[in-house]
DNA sequence: CGTTACATTTACGTTAACGTCAAGCACTCT
DNA sequence: AGAGTGCTTGACGTTAACGTAAATGTAACG
């Protein structure tokens, strides 16, 4: 079986960030790593969390936000109101991904149609620049 | 006819930026004002580079993009290579944002099927919490 | 002339998520 | 002992696009 400590250059060829990522995130205390003596030993929670964190990460939720959910965790892993702020924060970043992407296909049209368009754009820019 | 020249608030109030804003736009050399002694008086030609501005910011380019834009265009108006450039310059955008488009189409059908699946997420933060 | 209302320059502050040194300890191999 | 490798803790640097505050000027109104 996988030993259950890793070191820092384990987890960091396993989950492919930077030492500085990992050591980043125990000071933004998202991660808790053991020590022998001096040098971090990561553990199984730590590797679960990690793969929340990014995981979050992936969903546009700042490490901050990630932070606070897994806190809601660490301080009472039973209540069903926390898990329904879970929710909920889920489902305002989702409304806000939808709206960025509908932006984004506002300007992706917009974008298109001064191109397609003959240079309406580049027009402007003339006029512009006089 | 609307007065050649504009002071700073007239063209706040008519493209609903703030004075820094333009103040901004004139150290980084994206504008030009002339000067009433120590007063800026924004011209026309400010209008309209401005204009192509807030345009190009909407569809995500950086200002030194644009400055370089209206730069090609302020040194060389009647190159067609420069407007070939443009053109390239806003076609690589155009793949940019719909390439950012999809990332975000994946992540918000991660998302979606996370909250759908019955929170395996949920599930994945309490695991993580302990 | 005093106040009000805007204007100007200068310059530090903000935000996120790390990157990039610098200096030094700990172990191992030879 | 010396060399090499890997880990550690600071601590400042980076990026974009302004925000904000301080000190000052000046134009018009009454």
């Amino acid at each position: 079986m996988t030993n259950d400590l890793m070191t820092i250059r384990q987890m960091c060829d396993a989950f492919d960030v930077t030492p500085r990522t990992l050591r980043f995130y125990e000071a933004k205390e998202l991660l808790f790593p053991q020590r022998d003596g001096t040098r971090r030993l990561f553990t199984r929670r730590d590797r679960a969390r990690l793969t929340l964190i990014l995981r979050g990460k992936r969903f546009g939720f700042s490490l901050e936000d990630i932070r606070q959910i897994l806190d809601l965790y660490d301080r009472d892993g039973s209540n069903h109101a926390q898990t329904l702020r879970t929710f909920e924060l889920a489902q305002q970043r989702l409304a806000q991904m939808e709206a960025q992407r509908a932006e984004l296909d506002v300007a992706i049209a917009d974008l298109k149609a001064e191109l397609d368009a003959g240079s309406a754009m580049i027009a402007g820019l003339r006029r512009a620049a006089e």
